[in-house]
DNA sequence: GTACCTTAGGAAAGCGGATTCCTGCGCTAC
DNA sequence: GTAGCGCAGGAATCCGCTTTCCTAAGGTAC
């Protein structure tokens, strides 16, 4: 091998190897060349087999300033509602030939902030910040002006779930879902539920409760501070809220889990007891996430397109506004969330 | 601002409004300042924060070639196998301050190589491909000469699940593990049992499927062709695989599945037909996936300790090897699988 | 007061590649 | 035969940053 001494083989060894100059070289790989002899093309391939080159992609960046990359800011990729986002995002991504890089943040406002830099840094085409947003003024000053500062290097955003974050944004109906899931319930009867909510931080949390009292409101019920448990988004969440809710107010007869995992947790924690659900205890989810269907009873829950939404956030992201529009005005797509009735909810007993 | 015309902030925009030269703004950025005196140090952070400025990732790894970015090459990180693995990869690459670019190779051998070079273009310090390997010679060789080039070129590299590929390793114990799960049914009785498999060209399934014949051979049981199905690892390549073998073979009383997803899909289409797991037929699947728990009946399975195997195989990729050992023996890990006993496998009926 | 040393901070040289600008060759045309 | 042109392919510049090298100012010692 002829490559120098780090090991790594530059375009200078491939054009040395191949008895033409770099910029010969650079042109045949970059398929640039309109006049190259056919004779030292293939010279150069060869040598660029040979030796397996690779071009550096930074000093290519360098050189040649062509964003290609596109980063994701996600809460957790092995979170299922995270994940189903990811697939749709990552599709379009990779119709667009980019490459996505994933970042979890781990719903920690200061490496969201940390990432943003980080993909600023790597000269990304978009960011696309996934997930609930946090009420904490501060931090969302902070992360609008880094995302500014990012726009106005001509870089793009798009947020997934988050308001108040400058950017197109595709915004999922948590309102109005959590209204919907509401409705069901008191529909079927049911006069005390008990709430399982993840942070209060959290916009995702407060959205779908304020959905959740509308409809409390329009029915006529009551949804006291008592019957609502706030924990984190995750199985082991919901499971030890819904022991608390269980222990606390034992005239529960439904239990709204403000998304599925915590739901599927619910759902453990009652077997456990061996509460019958949902004979005695009818338990609703959101999301819709694909073990939503599979955990016994199958949720009832709250359906959002996931994989679209993932989708449609990355179209807003790489797909150039149309310049005629007024260029400030982000774009707005709400996405509505659909009732799924399955078998975990059911009128309450008696 | 007083940023270029592009509208990028460049570390020559922070020197200019700090009225210091780009020599001296580096210097403080990077805290590589012994001596920088007090009064141009403030300067600088000032400009630093008004400009917001972030120095370009590449100029800076190409200036100074320090890797710190690694990447993983897995499946699809939305399937919760990878899920998991990733978690564990991500945290430990977290711990040694990487970013972790992921990639999906949706199992498609081009796009694996693709990503390979990708990587080593983007410099990462370290690759991890995961998930099974396949039975093409061909690719095999492909994929080793290009991970060659990339560790001659200083790059480590850690694989998942995967033998006969150059690096570090971690592999799961797929032949013992197929071997408990066969056990484990042949000694509950069960005399004609299914197998639900993945593709035949990936290492894993073929792997597990020799644990399962060398168990059939001990208990003296069959393990004919005609009961085993090839789908995708997926839970609809479970649920397909389970209805052709339901109707093919009626007097199966188990049906082991090759992996958990795919056991989901089992459940699913056995639930759908009336069939009673496991008291008419018993059901098992690999992996230990979260949901495995959270299905009814809950899976009985093997557990592989995903998390941790990341983690093992970032480490390994991380963690220079001891120079004192002979360079070029690749260090493997091995990790075995242990039987999880749940509710979905029992006695046969009658 | 002069000679020498220390040190802050600026100038300049890469890092690896793309690209613009030249150069020199071979061809055509008069 | 010579002027003019086209074109292949090499030399040089630049991308943004780090770092080495160097300069000049200030300080110390005799």
């Amino acid at each position: 091998m002829a490559e120098g001494p780090s090991g790594v083989v530059r375009l200078a060894d491939v054009a040395r190897r191949a008895r033409v100059s770099p910029s010969t070289a650079s042109r045949v790989i970059n398929g640039n060349a309109k006049h190259v002899t056919e004779a030292l093309r293939t010279r150069v391939m060869k040598a660029v087999e040979e030796l397996r080159y690779v071009p550096n992609a930074h000093a290519q960046l360098l050189a040649r300033p062509q964003r290609t990359a596109v980063g994701v800011i996600v809460h957790d990729v092995s979170d299922p509602y995270f994940a189903e986002l990811t697939r749709g995002l990552q599709r379009v991504a990779a119709d667009h030939g980019r490459l996505l890089v994933i970042c979890n943040s781990y719903r920690d406002p200061e490496r969201e902030l940390e990432y943003v830099e980080l993909l600023r840094a790597q000269q990304v085409a978009a960011i696309v910040p996934a997930g609930s947003g946090y009420h904490d003024a501060k931090f969302n000053r902070e992360f609008n002006a880094e995302l500014r500062a990012y726009q106005q290097a001509g870089g793009r955003v798009a947020v997934i779930g988050r308001h108040d974050i400058v950017g197109d944004a595709v915004v999922p109906g948590n309102e109005n879902g959590a209204y919907l899931l509401g409705t069901e319930l008191f529909q079927l009867g049911h006069q005390r539920v008990g709430v399982i909510a993840g942070p209060r931080v959290l916009t995702t949390t407060t959205d779908r409760l304020a959905g959740l009292k509308r409809a409390a409101r329009d029915y006529g019920r009551q949804l006291p501070a008592r019957r609502i448990r706030y924990d984190d988004f995750s199985r082991d969440g919901g499971a030890s809220a819904a022991v608390e809710l269980m222990d606390r107010e034992p005239g529960l007869t439904a239990i709204i889990a403000l998304n599925d995992t915590m739901a599927v947790g619910a759902l453990a924690a009652l077997r456990e007891r061996g509460v019958a659900v949902p004979d005695e205890v009818s338990v609703v989810g959101f999301d819709d996430v694909p073990i939503a269907r599979d955990v016994t009873p199958a949720l009832t829950t709250i359906r959002l397109p996931l994989v679209e939404m993932g989708k449609r956030a990355m179209s807003l992201a790489l797909d150039a506004p149309d310049p005629s529009r007024r260029p400030r005005a982000p774009r707005v797509q709400h996405v509505a969330g659909e009732i799924v009735r399955r078998a975990s909810a059911a009128p309450p007993p008696r």
